[in-house]
RNA sequence: CGGGGCGUAGCGCAGCUCGGUAGCGCGCUUCAAUGGGGUUGAAGAGGUCGGAGGUUCAAAUCCUCUCGCCCCGACCA
């Protein structure tokens, strides 16, 4: 690379650039008054591009979208979880950003820039400082003082907000800005998937109270499906967890792929979509039967519910399963304080720890220890809600389990279980509450039809936060009557690496990245086959690029001396929608060869008419990209 | 943070078991031929073998420590 950036260097300041045909004139006034010093589109020949494609995979590349992206000198990576976007990337990431401002604008947002270096007072203020862990990168600056690099922008925007606003009079409005995010997470992974440092639009509202909120939550709902469809990203939206968020609303925006890192639960029949993490599902109904007296059983070696219901012949649904977990709770003081959670579950169904820590508002939820779970009277493998220090611990248990008699559980003792066990009679519970995880084939809890399961990556999320930050950083304003209310809330968030990946990751094939037209880095691949020997056919590419710049076509001109085949598949891997090929077998015919990307239809336009012939084929691009389906908007 | 894997030229890799002057392919430079799907030949440039310490006459290779990267899991405001 150092020697290609030499002579590309080199190449711009020597008188070799000469040799280049002239930039030309801006054909209209009005294009004369708009680009007074450069120009929009900035065509660029191949050989003077700054990229490197490789032939071979990267080693440390696994999923399509990370190879491609490094293979077609999009980006380059600069350590675990932070990378460069190269040329082609960097204008992939403006067109995405682009759209995304063209549609926050249509919503009345406004456009700011907020800083990423940011003090910890205002983290402090929001209590954050002391929540976050090893996530926020921290450090001082030369005088001592502490600050942070932005995970996101709720505290700065909120203090901004509360020192501007006074009154109602000046609500509602929504703010966004693209900009830097760093947090620092456990484990980067899967290229642009997920990183440390990433770009984001990031949109907050403000409201004066929650039904201004719920008004203006659909349009940024709206317009988040635009975005996606613009840039040829098909998603499905689902209901989403707002944790401890404390607020009331949150979708997710899921990009639909087997690299994703969630899971989402669908209902094929109804419609009914959600996160795994918020899913539900309709509950069996437990067979009638009258309770049983509770009998001591032995089992030994029995420590799964596997080898337990094999070991007594029964199916797994016939058990109860014990999680033992310790949660990060909020006491009467509002201080953090360490609490046992027993929960059960039937043996069938897989605890979910969000509903459980929504349930018991935990902050947090972690394994409990093995010497933890004996200090309370249980026995790890076969652990019981019966006989256990009952004070020291708070039991939540699936309703379920409450409802289904004669269980078998464990019996806090080694190779021991019960049968028979039953709720109200043999244990009871501090929190009755639905905590277990919806999965593929379970009916829909609104038709009843099975459930699919599919991962997803999470291309944004938008969310009603309600007054958590107002309240925190005092955003107040004076209603009609002089009373003061706090600022409601609502943020909305885009990633741009992760939505660009997951479009590679949607759309490639062997050869390649299938770029829609709409987010390609240029439109047109003008390949040149020209040789030594055939400078007419320099000299009609030469004029063709000439022509489909003039025309505001966006071209990449292969203009290297290159191999026929090193240029085909470089256009592939770079997979720009329209391949234009100019050789000296066509241009005996007066013809150049049209080629998709996409569909690999390839057709012949004449020279002379080479710009409608190529207008034509991204018209049928950007009808596609109309053309992909897209979501309703939900009626709340 | 737990488990696994890998650090040797821009990229992909061999060499390490069994210490003895660092190799291959792609890419890059120059020349020639070739010229519609990664062409061919010739001649070149390019490496503190991730880092530090140790053992040894001698370390890419053996030992200790350390840093980085990838994958699975935990985590994910």
């Amino acid at each position: 690379m150092g020697n290609s950036l030499l002579s590309l260097i080199s190449g711009l300041q020597s008188p070799t650039l000469t040799r280049h045909p002239p930039i030309p004139a801006p054909d209209s006034d009005a294009q004369r008054q708009s680009l007074p010093n450069y120009r929009r589109h900035v065509p660029m020949r191949m050989s003077k591009l700054f990229f490197q494609t490789l032939r071979e995979v990267p080693a440390d590349a696994e999923i399509a979208s990370h190879q491609l992206l490094l293979r077609a000198s999009l980006v380059r990576q600069v350590a675990a979880g932070i990378f460069e976007y190269l040329p082609l990337g960097q204008r992939v990431k403006q067109k995405v950003e682009q759209i995304m401002r063209e549609e926050m604008n249509a919503i009345e947002g406004q456009e700011i820039t907020m800083p990423i270096v940011q003090p910890a007072e205002l983290w402090q203020r929001s209590g954050r400082w002391y929540e976050i862990g090893d996530d926020m990168a921290r450090f001082k600056d030369r005088n001592g003082r502490d600050y942070c690099l932005g995970m996101t922008h709720e505290e700065v925007i909120t203090d901004l907000v509360a020192q501007t606003v006074n009154s109602y009079r000046q609500l509602p409005f929504m703010l966004y800005q693209i900009q830097t995010k760093f947090r620092d997470e456990p484990r980067p992974r899967g290229g642009l998937i997920r990183v440390r440092e990433f770009t984001m639009k990031d949109g907050y509202s403000f409201h004066a109270d929650f039904r201004g909120l719920d008004d203006y939550y659909p349009r940024v709902y709206q317009a988040y499906l635009n975005i996606y469809q613009r840039c040829g990203l098909e998603v499905i939206a689902v209901e989403s967890d707002t944790g401890m968020m404390g607020g009331t609303m949150a979708h997710e925006f899921m990009a639909l792929t087997p690299v994703g890192e969630d899971t989402i639960i669908i209902c094929d029949h109804c419609g009914y979509k959600a996160n795994r993490q918020v899913a539900t599902f309709r509950k069996p109904e437990p067979p009638q039967e009258e309770p049983l007296p509770l009998e001591e059983v032995h089992t030994p070696g029995a420590h799964t519910i596997a080898e337990l219901a094999a070991f007594l012949d029964i199916p797994e649904s016939r058990t109860a399963k014990a999680v033992f977990l310790v949660a990060e709770v909020e006491d009467e003081e509002g201080q953090p304080r360490e609490q046992f959670v027993f929960a059960v579950v039937r043996g069938d169904m897989e605890l979910n720890e969000t509903k459980l820590a929504n349930a018991i508002k935990a902050r947090h939820l972690r394994p409990a220890r093995p010497e933890e779970i004996q200090a309370i009277g249980a026995e790890p493998g076969f652990g019981s809600p019966i006989g256990i220090q009952r004070d020291r611990v708070l039991v939540v248990v699936d309703d379920l389990v409450a409802r289904s008699p004669n269980l078998v559980a464990g019996a806090n003792k080694p190779d021991t279980h019960y049968r028979n066990v039953n709720y109200g009679r043999d244990f009871t519970a501090d929190i009755v509450a639905d905590i277990v995880a919806a999965a593929a084939g379970y009916p829909c809890p609104v038709c009843g039809h099975p459930l699919r399961a599919e991962r997803g990556v999470e291309v944004g999320n938008i969310f009603k936060l309600g007054t958590k930050y107002s309240k925190a950083m005092g955003a107040t304003y004076l209603d009609e009557k002089g009373e003061s209310h706090p600022i409601v809330m609502g943020c909305y968030g885009i990633g741009t690496g992760r939505l660009i990946a997951s479009v590679i990751e949607r759309s490639h094939d062997e050869q390649g990245i299938i770029w829609p037209v709409s987010i390609a880095p240029y439109h047109v691949a003008l390949v040149s086959l020209a040789t030594s020997k055939t400078p007419e056919v320099a000299e009609a590419a030469d004029a063709i690029y000439q022509q489909l710049t003039q025309a505001g076509i966006e071209v990449l001109y292969d203009d290297r001396d290159e191999r026929a085949g090193v240029k085909f598949n470089d256009a592939d891997l770079i997979g720009l929608p329209v391949r234009l090929t100019v050789g000296g077998r066509g241009l005996k015919k007066g013809v150049v060869e049209l080629k998709f990307r996409r569909s690999g239809e390839s057709r012949e336009i004449p020279v002379d008419d080479v710009v409608a012939g190529v207008q034509a084929a991204l018209d049928e691009e950007w009808a596609w990209i109309r053309s992909l389906p897209k979501e309703e908007v939900p009626v709340s």
